[in-house]
DNA sequence: CGTCTATTTGAATGTACTCAAAAGCGGTGG
DNA sequence: CCACCGCTTTTGAGTACATTCAAATAGACG
């Protein structure tokens, strides 16, 4: 069960089996079915969540109804609302699940006795942070410099093993364009190939 | 000249003298020229950059030569290229000061051996980042949930002290519009008001 | 099997774009 | 101090890409 937690971890920092222990010790097991919430918008949501099998997906709501989603999470991945975490306010987005899941759960205050306990964890989760925000990055520069179509082909690039398991009412909706367009974008993909 | 970086620090961990000492040991101060480049996408940088005064852009350059304003960095932010920073390959994005500026260096393996010796740094830069995140987040969820015109609202209350020293041309390309488009946003405002 | 949702397709619309040109503004050198 | 040059901003006309709205088809799930 905490292999891939493990694992994950150890791409960074490298800890005792004392440490290990220490670590798993805090983990809150939780499933969830799929299209469950794991976090609705207006929740204080004060943990962290490791993703051990299934996938999620981050969104928000727009006045007319309309879900964007933000980002997904797949097992192997962190996610949670980062705002609500840290300051404590309600919630900015919705997370549910997009498949059944099993996550790993981190309370706020034993996340933020461990780090005082055993200060690599702050050390990991700096360069956890450093990653996500260079992906972050990344993806306001793709969403600014490319055309829809150009987008598609870079989500397919960078994600072609996440492909089959998202709709592609989803997938447009991370790409920031209607489920419509979509499917007219890979229609002249198909039609030119 | 270390005043506003200490403050900086201060929001998050307290250092003592000596620590203080060490801290501002390793800064490089820098200053740079209007116009002058702190990082050319195809170097390879590797330091953290905090800026004491004057103001700087993040961009990148698409084929058909149109610069796209990722960020900007303005006295009391961190700036740099995380990309290169972190994996040592040549940057992706260009830095270049908008206003004569007093910079303060870190590098890499300063700061690295910072975080060894002192390693409430590495919780400094985690929390930094957490932040960092945050804004990124609601930065790629304002472009996707707005229009051009909201997005522009947007940006005039969140940073209404900056305004007045960008360009429209720089403030259009940070937005994800040309400079036309933001001109005829500006006069249907006027018009309406 | 029936219902509900996702996907496809068409037609009309709209927002922001490109290209082009004029006007405004700021900095530099004579 | 003024004239000039280059860059920014404005404005107009035409265009393109993606959207909305509507309806038909396909697919998934109970």
């Amino acid at each position: 069960m905490y292999d891939l937690i493990l694992k994950n971890i150890a791409r960074f920092i490298t800890l005792t089996p004392a440490e290990t222990e220490r670590f798993t010790s805090i983990l809150k097991p939780r499933s969830l079915r799929r299209r469950q919430y794991l976090v609705q918008a207006g929740d204080v949501f004060r943990q962290e969540c490791f993703v051990n099998k299934g996938s999620l997906r981050i969104y928000q709501v727009d006045d007319s109804g309309q879900e964007r989603i933000i980002n997904f999470a797949f097992e192997g991945w962190w996610t949670g609302d980062m705002y609500s975490f840290l300051s404590g306010q309600p919630a900015i987005y919705h997370v549910d699940a997009l498949e059944d899941c099993e996550l790993l759960l981190i309370g706020k205050e034993q996340l933020e006795q461990l780090y005082i306990d055993i200060p690599k964890f702050d050390r990991f989760y700096r360069i956890l942070l450093q990653n996500a925000y260079i992906a972050m990055q990344r993806r306001i520069s793709d969403n600014m410099m490319l055309s829809a179509e150009e987008r598609y082909l870079q989500f397919l690039e960078r994600y072609p093993q996440f492909e089959q398991r998202l709709s592609q009412k989803h997938i447009a909706s991370y790409l920031g364009i209607t489920p419509e367009s979509l499917s007219r974008i890979r229609r002249h993909r198909l039609n030119r190939s």
